[in-house]
RNA sequence: GCCGUUGUGGCUCAGUGGUAGAGCACUUCCUUGGUAAGGAAGAGGUCGUGAGUUCAAUUCUCAUCAACGGCUCCA
């Protein structure tokens, strides 16, 4: 008899050899139903394997993340199963789970595929799933592994093989496809029910362009088709949400290709949201101690020559501006450190002046490979709401603190409220490719990690992740819908100050080195926008709003009555705008609720008569008739609670 | 940069080897209408760009540019 430890601590008896399948059986035939896969003694297992010693089990569903890479993984055996019926003779790579779904990498030979054989490869996955064959793992040494791929001209397992060691290698097989994998797998393909295979892409043999590109087959699957309805819902819902989509039909931003790819436009609309956004934090920051700086956006190659940045991005970048003088260059920005470092110089400074804080919105350019470019996350001239700050080193974690309170009142007014921090430090053993002393990485790695746990900050430690010149710490936030989006960051700095040759004058008479600290709640102006209209689904917050109000006359006699309100309300500062076009008031609804405008005034014979105006809210329909003194007061107050779209 | 898909009026999209169509938007006219689309008329496109095949190309071929999906998740 074996003892098997149950998360909760009890423990039973049972035969050597009882799976874990067995051992959910004897608590509840409805768990046995619902167990893909299993934990035991913290590695995961099939469920069917026989366990031979005294173990911890825990067993796995669809509700735990293990339970749904385990799944995803035997969909991507099933697709491979249907691929090769489909395709004889096509050749396998690699299968994984992801996040969500899973992929297979496949060397087609002369195969074409489309996106009618993905349909045809769901019904046909969807049929290998209904036989519920069982996936059976097997032992094999390496000698007859390789005898087996060998046989059958598959080079990539081979490959594979190449790489491991003899003992523990096993093959899978479920109906007539077999793979080289460690597993483990579901009981078996029935557990298989909601199939989508998503797209078709390329991807090089082992991520090196140099290789063989083959191609790689997205799709994700789940225990019922009621799941999959929800999340192609969701695909639907995130689809709405694309801020490229909404972008335009807001007429937020655009692009142009004579202008150049990945170089945005800001529509007015759009530039409004934007100076709205850059006013909130620039005020915010001003109360924190903040400088404001502005400085060019150029600048002279011996500033990049110092900074390092010509050295590391010259030659893969925007080239040098000439000049009709000789040999003169000048650089677009790529950050705008160099450029603050050298404010910094422009006066002696003492210890008395730390912490120096510098702020700008920062327009940098920076040549991104085509491919990366991606609507407003991803371009090649952004603004940062950059800053930094140049403190003693005693005064990192204060400073630490300071940042993350901004950063945190930010993510609040703008409602995001799930959101997570990064914290990346050296690597644990080689640390001879980062710059600065150990005493003072030591210092900062502890001033950060000290600073996110006094914020009770939900942290994450990544060793190995810190930038060559100091380590950092970044924000994760999660949108309404559930996706994950990195914004603001904040890192420490041992490189420039000293490329620079940064100096203050300490308490000592004696010259030190001041750290730097580069900050950027929003990440860029770009960036933040694109998370915030897909957070919000473009219904913006009152208080951010390109036009916060829409006056909607019911006809063009009472024109006159809307200039009057309109005249109001924007001397109490309210973003207005008239609808002063010949239709009928239905229509004039239609159109500023899709516009999401979030406020509508209609404006008829009863308004006009007693100095009122009719509010409707988008989404929600009439809220009333009051006056306009009063419906001032109620923009104003919602603008002040920096309340949050609903 | 690489692989795949796409590229038709401002927007969303149909279509054809014989020099193009719809809806929305726009302009004008009628209508002056109370909470999600009133009616009519009109204007607007050398079908991404360049070359080739053809009597003829927006349609076929090639090149090029751009957008989109991937190229990170490693049996």
């Amino acid at each position: 008899m074996i003892q098997i430890t149950l998360p909760d601590g009890a423990v039973r008896e049972y035969e050597g050899g009882v799976s874990a399948m067995d051992v959910a059986k004897s608590i509840s035939e409805g768990l046995a139903r619902k167990v893909l896969a299993a934990t035991i003694n913290g590695e995961v297992w099939d469920a069917g394997r026989p366990i031979h010693e005294n173990a911890s089990l825990q067993l796995l569903t669809w509700n735990d993340l293990s339970g749904k890479a385990t799944f995803w993984h035997s969909s991507a055996h099933l697709m491979a199963e249907a691929i090769e019926s489909m395709f004889p003779g096509v050749k396998f790579w690699v299968g994984p789970a992801l996040e969500t779904g899973f992929y297979y990498d496949i060397d087609l030979g002369d195969h074409q595929i489309g996106e009618d054989d993905l349909r045809r490869l769901e019904i046909k996955m969807a049929e290998l799933a209904k036989q519920s064959n069982a996936f059976v793992r097997k032992e094999i040494s390496k000698a007859d592994a390789i005898q087996y791929f060998g046989d059958k001209g598959d080079q990539y397992k081979l490959d594979l093989l190449g790489g491991l060691q003899d003992g523990g290698i096993t093959l899978y097989t479920q109906g007539n496809f077999t793979d080289l994998c460690r597993g483990p797998h579901i009981p078996n393909t029935g557990f298989i029910k909601g199939i989508k295979l998503t797209n078709i892409a390329g991807a090089y043999w082992k991520g090196d362009e140099k290789n063989k590109m083959l191609t790689r087959i997205y799709g994700v699957s789940f225990p019922s088709s009621k799941e999959l309805d929800e999340y192609l819902v969701l695909l639907e819902e995130a689809k709405k949400r694309d801020h490229r989509k909404l972008g335009k039909e807001l007429e937020l931003f655009a692009f142009s290709e004579k202008v150049g790819m990945g170089l945005p436009l800001w529509l007015p609309k759009g530039a409004m949201l934007r100076e709205r956004l850059q006013q909130f934090l620039q005020k915010a920051q001003l109360e924190s101690g903040y400088l404001p700086v502005i400085t060019p956006h150029i600048g002279h190659k011996n500033l990049y020559v110092t900074s390092g940045h010509y050295e590391k991005y010259g030659k893969d970048s925007f080239q040098p501006i000439k000049t009709p003088q000789e040999g003169e260059e000048f650089f677009l920005k790529p950050m705008n450190c160099p450029h603050h470092c050298e404010i910094y110089k422009t006066s002696p400074r003492s210890y008395k002046d730390l912490p120096l804080r510098l702020a700008e919105f920062g327009t940098v350019y920076r040549y991104e490979q085509h491919g990366e470019l991606h609507g407003l996350t991803r371009v090649r001239g952004f603004t940062q709401d950059d800053a930094h700050l140049f403190c003693m080193p005693g005064q990192v974690k204060d400073e630490f603190k300071k940042v993350i309170d901004l950063v945190l009142y930010v993510f609040n007014s703008l409602s995001f409220t799930d959101y997570t921090a990064q914290i990346s430090l050296r690597d644990k053993t080689d640390r001879s490719k980062y710059i600065g002393s150990d005493e003072n990485w030591n210092l900062a790695e502890n001033a950060i990690i000290e600073a996110a746990a006094e914020k009770g900050l939900k942290t994450v430690v990544e060793y190995g992740e810190a930038a060559f010149y100091g380590p950092k710490l970044d924000f994760m936030v999660r949108d309404a819908i559930g996706r994950k989006w990195q914004l603001g960051t904040i890192q420490v700095d041992y490189n420039l100050p000293e490329r620079f040759d940064l100096n203050y004058i300490g308490e000592d008479n004696a010259k030190h080195r001041p750290v730097m600290i580069h900050r950027a709640p929003f990440g860029s102006m770009e960036r933040f926008i694109a998370v915030l209209i897909e957070h919000c689904a473009g219904k913006f917050p009152l208080w951010l709003a390109p036009t916060q109000v829409k006056l909607l006359p019911i006809s063009d006699k009472f024109l006159p009555y809307a200039e009057i309100v309109s005249t109001q309300l924007k001397n109490a500062d309210i973003r207005v705008e008239i609808d002063d076009r010949n239709e009928k008031i239905g229509k004039k609804i239609r159109d500023t609720e899709l516009a999401k405008i979030p406020f509508m005034l209609v404006l008829g014979e009863k308004e006009m008569n007693e100095g009122k105006v009719a509010i409707r809210r988008q989404g929600k329909g009439d809220i009333g008739v009051t006056p306009i003194a009063e419906f001032i007061d109620l923009i104003n107050e919602e603008v002040k609670s920096k309340k949050s779209f609903e």
